[in-house]
DNA sequence: ACATTGACCCGTT
DNA sequence: GAACGGGCCAATG
């Protein structure tokens, strides 16, 4: 859950932000969301951004997955990951397995 | 203020 | 290619 400490928010905000300019039907790693928080920045941070994210929320956090082009959330969010490829699925991301898509198709270039 | 954990990543065995 | 370990920042007890 977020605590609306200022550093923390500041933080949160900017993840927000970025992965708000994800576009449709592109996906982007949280390495790549990382470097653009500026470098020194963990992916976990990341992640525990998301996670702190109200499903609520209009932050498409569903096109942030790892490296490997995996969805990750862990074992105890189990039934999550099949509520993000279906979320994915529905911009037109095809899987190749369970949880795992093709990465050199999908993901976002930032041009910055 | 210390220790542990986390929707991760990378280099080395 | 799988397994292991170190590392970064923020949250929690």
């Amino acid at each position: 859950m977020p605590v609306n400490t200022s550093k923390t928010r500041n933080t949160f905000e900017k993840v927000y932000k970025i992965v708000n300019t994800i576009p449709y039907g592109k996906v982007a790693t949280y390495g790549q969301v990382a470097a653009l928080l500026g470098p020194g920045m963990p992916a976990r941070i990341i992640g525990y951004a998301l996670h702190a994210l109200p499903p609520e929320s209009s932050v498409p956090w569903h096109r942030v997955i790892n490296s490997r082009g995996h969805i990750s959330l862990t074992a105890a969010q189990n039934d999550n990951i099949s509520l993000q490829q279906l979320l994915l699925e529905n911009e037109g991301i095809k899987f190749i397995t369970d949880g795992v898509l093709d990465l050199m198709q999908y993901l976002w270039h930032p041009e910055n």
